[in-house]
DNA sequence: TCAATAGTGTCTTTCAGACAGTATATA
DNA sequence: TATATACTGTCTGAAAGACACTATTGA
């Protein structure tokens, strides 16, 4: 059952060494789907949760929004025995993800934390093909979601209120209103154990601002002084850092924050 | 980048119905990648998380242990356009994973949790050809775990345990080191949150054996005092119930306890 | 009676939520 | 000085870890 031979039978492919098997082999010739990484991309703006939707101008779903998306890049095995093993197969799908994540964006690749959420694929879910969509979620800091290109014609993009858009009942694209629901249940669930928070604040930030970004999450209010404290663990706990200078909003002078990111253990 | 037309350019696509549009539209003839649901099935066997391994028998990997897994069934459009809209595509992502547990282990399906994991999608990570792997675990009773085929030769499976295939440093086939450490981090933390250690214990048990699999899935000791309050405050929840019956085990007689399965809401 | 398991009570720590009040800036 | 925001201290309750002890059974 987990085996495939492609057009050698099993029996063949045990005799033979690897880099033979490898060289003789031919792929079945069964139909396979498109995979298409489609991305959930969040920012905070006013104290409110958005997600980038474009507006579709073709069939099928024509003007409705859906989420951005596209498909990954495969390249098929050359033909002639000489370039196998170690073949180009094309791009990797967390590539692809971080490739159109740029490209919807026009944000540098890097500059937003991108993450797998799910992959959904039932029978039918695009009309015009099998279509297994592995979708992402990103995280974009409100510094940078104004440089996101508000409608270059091909698809307008659009920071939506993912509260107004619940409320108002508005139908997604094909099965895109339960990606954005898990997206948004997921980033609910992990801000409490997790630094994602971070990456919808600036670089540096008050407490306030990164209670009005849990706040935005979690769709809920936050005890400013309970809030304090889980943060004054974190300043205790080296997670985060005072950053140099000060910010003033019409009262008080607050302390700005880093982020203390942790370095990637070898 | 977020819309593909196939052989239809954007243009006509915008200016026809969605029903006609369907029926001309033809698949675009880049390459795909093949699309393949891996297992990752969990039992608990005295008091030791055990994952379900075959034994490679071909290339690539050969005498390699791997993750039990197959292909998603994926049918093409019919030619004639009296099919479209609503053709068959083939099978459901999912259902593709549950008849893949289904063959693996021989049991009905439905008797085991299942879930999704992660999708695995580096080029190269399988040399035959471009595949992207659904990884999936499974939750098994260890009621059921003995019926699951321990040997039609085709794929041996067996119980593995973790701990000791971890301690060993054996390499499994392909990526699937990866794909388990994720599988046992996965329910390591979901254990804490959620209600799948009732899918790791027979339909009735006692405090002890509920501690037991903790302690196997965790890898860690827990206070059996401690562990009794949590329990009795999952009884007070209404999580569990007394069942009908008690156990012994040499010693004192135990009360036996039933999961109190949440009923789905509409 | 002994061995083995089942089950209970209490102390301590940690953390979250909910409360009122002080400090410092602009206008 | 008025007002808006930044920041602090304390009480309470929920839950987890770590401790010693009692209860019931079979051999």
């Amino acid at each position: 059952m987990s085996d495939v031979s492609g057009k050698l039978s099993h029996a063949e492919g045990a005799d033979m060494a690897e880099a033979e098997f490898l060289a003789a082999y031919k792929v079945r010739e069964y139909p396979r789907p498109s995979v298409a990484p489609d991305l959930v991309i969040f920012t905070v703006l006013d104290t409110d949760l958005k997600v980038l939707l474009i507006r579709r101008k073709g069939h099928p779903f024509r003007g409705f929004r859906a989420l951005p998306g596209g498909f990954l890049n495969v390249k098929e095995r050359p033909e002639g025995e000489s370039h196998a093993p170690g073949w180009d197969q094309g791009e990797d799908l967390e590539a692809a993800a971080h490739r159109e994540l740029a490209e919807e964006t026009g944000l540098p690749e890097g500059s937003c934390y991108l993450e797998q959420l799910y992959t959904f694929g039932k029978a039918g879910r695009d009309p015009r093909t099998r279509v297994i969509s592995v979708a992402y979620y990103a995280l974009v800091r409100p510094t940078l979601a104004p440089l996101v290109v508000a409608g270059d014609d091909a698809d307008a993009a659009d920071w939506v209120s993912v509260q107004a858009l619940f409320d108002s009942g508005e139908k997604l694209a094909f099965d895109h209103d339960e990606i954005l629901r898990m997206a948004v249940q997921r980033i609910r669930g992990k801000i409490d154990y997790s630094p994602i928070a971070f990456d919808l604040v600036p670089d540096t930030f008050t407490v306030n601002e990164l209670r009005e970004v849990y706040e935005a999450v979690k769709g809920r209010t936050y005890d400013p002084k309970t809030f304090h404290r889980k943060f004054r663990r974190m300043l205790a706990d080296n997670v985060i850092q005072v950053a140099p200078g000060s910010r003033i909003t019409g009262g008080r002078r607050a302390t700005v924050y880093r982020f203390n990111r942790p370095q990637a253990q070898p």
